[in-house]
DNA sequence: CGCCGTCTTGCGTAAACCCGCAGCTTGTCG
DNA sequence: CGACAAGCTGCGGGTTTACGCAAGACGGCG
């Protein structure tokens, strides 16, 4: 069995190295990347069918390439292993894992032990793990309750990327008005109303504005999230 | 001579605690805090002269300890030890290192022996060492060349918090068609309009999101930087 | 001192945004 | 089938933004 190891981190690189050797003695190879570009390459030379992956990273984040590489093996066992549990992040995982595979979500502050059951459940059992807490998020995020649903997300993303109303309309396929019908929407579910001042006198708030950071505050929005729908944005563009 | 380390990752922090060690011999004490919270608290405690310090943690981020540290005791000598150079940490930091102190800049990427180099520096030396990365940030975010001046960096948080035109204008004491201003001149270091499209007809960009977005992929803002922000403006708001 | 560049402010306008109201289309359920 | 909830759409109008134009204010500099 060969395990591949995608992590920027040197410390948390040799950490992971020593941990897979550890917990699986039917391990013989273990190989690692330094970053998602190199991951992507190195699971496509070596047909690589567990990997664990650390989720931002500099050149090409996690997500991506997590994406690429199950767009090509769908079967692949990622171990998804991270400092945060944003739900950007979360949202972002469930939104490209195929139907059926096994994968898992630790946060880096999980016990060794944790650790090594995640990698053996997940590598020989084929079981998905993920993290208590990230399980309450996923669980919050995509049941409606109090979560977010798809269609306010995207017009989170959108207004977060800078476009006009009539920009979204057009992407999305909608009439101006139905756009502000989900901003109206967003803001409800976002509270803007209520940070926006109790004396509305004073000093309001851009409500669309204020959206966006309230949703990276809450970190349903990061860096990261950003970045690739930037990403879909230009290609969006480019397609006319 | 005693050193505080202050950091998150168990890891870095065991290693930082070698670095130490192995750097400094005339060092017989070293403390350790796992978040920027209890790093206050310890530096109170042992009125520690030399601290090493990451920037982001969740309890209570680098920037905001150094800076009750830093007001208690100018003196104090601290290394920053960070995974990024963004422009929002450079400018951070710049912001709150009192006149004349004797302070550090090191990247985690960077080698054992910079590091070491670094530590005998600045607790010894009481010499200011700045990563070249880094320092090139903090020249062209400085001078004017390319750079934002205060006033715009202000502006663009302003609007990044979500405030309308009329609310930065009351807090920062100006007019209406002052702060437009400051506005315009921040869309056009920005580039805002050319990314706006070269086709004007298709879909155009809110100006004011759209800002606030480059502004975060170009790590002029992050989320730290947004974090502190946002308590300044409550802070703001309570004093009516 | 007069000239000039930078910054501030007011006026006015076109566009974008926020949103209540109301008519339509769907899908679900008894 | 009728009722009812949920979502899309158009209309209308009040507010906020973006910005050109132009009149002061302030600070160097020859």
């Amino acid at each position: 069995m060969k395990v591949l190891i995608v992590e920027d981190d040197p410390l948390h690189r040799s950490y992971l190295h020593e941990a897979v050797n550890a917990a699986l003695p039917e391990c013989d190879t273990v190989i690692e990347a330094e970053n998602g570009t190199v991951g992507e390459k190195l699971a496509r030379d070596h047909k690589s069918a567990h990997i664990v992956m650390d989720l931002q990273m500099a050149s090409r984040n996690g997500i991506e390439a997590a994406r690429t590489i199950w767009k090509e093996r769908p079967e692949t066992r990622i171990l998804f292993w991270s400092n945060y549990s944003d739900e950007a992040y979360v949202r972002g995982v469930s939104r490209i894992v195929p139907d059926g595979a096994a994968y898992g979500y630790v946060l880096k502050s999980a016990s060794d032990e944790r650790l090594k059951l995640a990698l053996r459940s997940i590598f020989i059992e084929s079981q998905c793990v993920i993290d208590r807490e990230v399980r309450g998020l996923q669980q919050k995020s995509l049941g409606q309750t109090n979560g977010f649903t798809d269609s306010e997300y995207e017009i989170l993303v959108d207004i977060a990327l800078g476009l006009t109303d009539r920009a979204i309309a057009k992407r999305r396929s909608l009439s101006l008005r139905s756009v502000q019908n989900r901003l109206q929407q967003l803001y409800d579910k976002l509270d803007v109303y209520q940070t926006a001042g109790d004396d509305h006198e004073d000093g309001r708030f851009n409500l669309r504005a204020r959206a966006v950071t309230i949703a990276f505050l809450r970190k349903l929005l990061n860096y990261s999230a950003l970045e690739r729908a930037e990403a879909e944005l230009q290609e969006w563009l480019d397609g006319k």
